[in-house]
Order: C-alpha cells, then structure tokens, then sequence
DNA sequence: GCCAACGTTGGC
DNA sequence: GCCAACGTTGGC
C-alpha cells in the first residue's frame, strides 16, 4: 500500500530547489530530534511520495512533490560531537536517531499555502493543522489528492 | 521579533 | 509519576 507524507523545511536552511539541485542523488533528511517524525520516518517506505513544504516563509505552504528513495537508518550526525546535530544520549549500539533520503519528484503548479489548506474542511483533519508543531506528518491518500486538485486550481 | 503551543528534561 | 522549567517550532 502506498503511503504519502508531508515533510517541512526552512527554505533558508534547504529549499525545494535545493533537493532538485541534488538531482537523482536525493538527500538524507538529517537532524530529526522529535520521536514522533522518527517514527514516521521509520514507516516510510521506497518510493512513498512527499509533500515537500516550506516553514517559516511568506507565505508558508506545499512547493513540490519528493519520493522517498532510501528507507530509515540511523542519522550519523547524532554520533558526530561536531555536528550540531550531535546527540550525548544517542548510543551507537542503539541508534536513538533515524533519517531517510528523498528525492525531488516534480513541480507543482502552484504553492498551495497553509491558509488554503486550513480554510479546506476536507482537510481539517491533516496532521499539519491538528499538530502544527510536527515536522513530518502522515498524509491520507484523500488528502493528498485534495492538495494535489488545490494546486490545479488556479 | 514575538509569542502560543507543545515536547522534553529533571527534581522530587 | 507529576509537573515546573525550559527549549523549540513555526505562524504571524
């Protein structure tokens, strides 16, 4: 069964455009340190797809379409003293910390924004607005072609 | 830059 | 196991 997610990002810190700059090389998606996007990135699978969105921006929305490429294993960078990701807590035996490689996958028409998406009842429900907080969310195949007919409206 | 929401930590 | 203190996320 196909799986779909949402997976946010600052652009300043990596955009959309950085991914498909990586081309077909993807990019692990280091850095996670929230147990619940672990665990969802623990259930991803090869070739699931992703919304790709952007936080923290004007305005804040879904800019493109990503593919998971490689399933979860542990991020590194919570071994690394000199990452700033570095975790003391994370034991190398038994990795705390998960990551996963995406893909850019394709353009969509158009940004579809947050405020779209909030003031859509049928997405009332997305984990984007029920927990604003959670980086990488779980996206129900309704949902995800709700998002996908927004950004085909013009 | 502010701040509300909320996840995590640590003392007890 | 509770909960206050603290840190972070992310919209505005």
């Amino acid at each position: 069964m196909k799986q779909f997610w949402l997976m946010k990002s600052e652009p300043d810190a990596f955009s959309f455009d950085d991914l498909q700059a990586k081309g077909k090389q993807g990019e692990p998606w280091d850095g996670v340190r929230n147990y619940q996007a672990r665990n969802h990135m623990q259930n991803m699978k090869k070739n699931d797809l992703v919304l790709f969105y952007h936080s923290s921006t004007k305005p804040a929305g879904v800019v493109g379409i990503a593919k998971v490429i490689k399933e979860s294993y542990p991020d590194f960078t919570a071994l690394e003293p000199e990452s700033k990701y570095f975790d003391p807590k994370s034991d190398p035996e038994n990795p705390r910390w998960f990551m996963v490689d995406i893909v850019f996958q394709k353009h969509i028409k158009r940004l579809v924004t947050l405020k779209e998406i909030k003031a859509n009842p049928a997405l009332s429900e997305m984990q984007l607005v029920t927990h604003s907080r959670l980086s990488i969310n779980q996206v129900t195949e309704q949902q995800w072609d709700e998002i996908i007919k927004m950004s085909e409206l013009s």
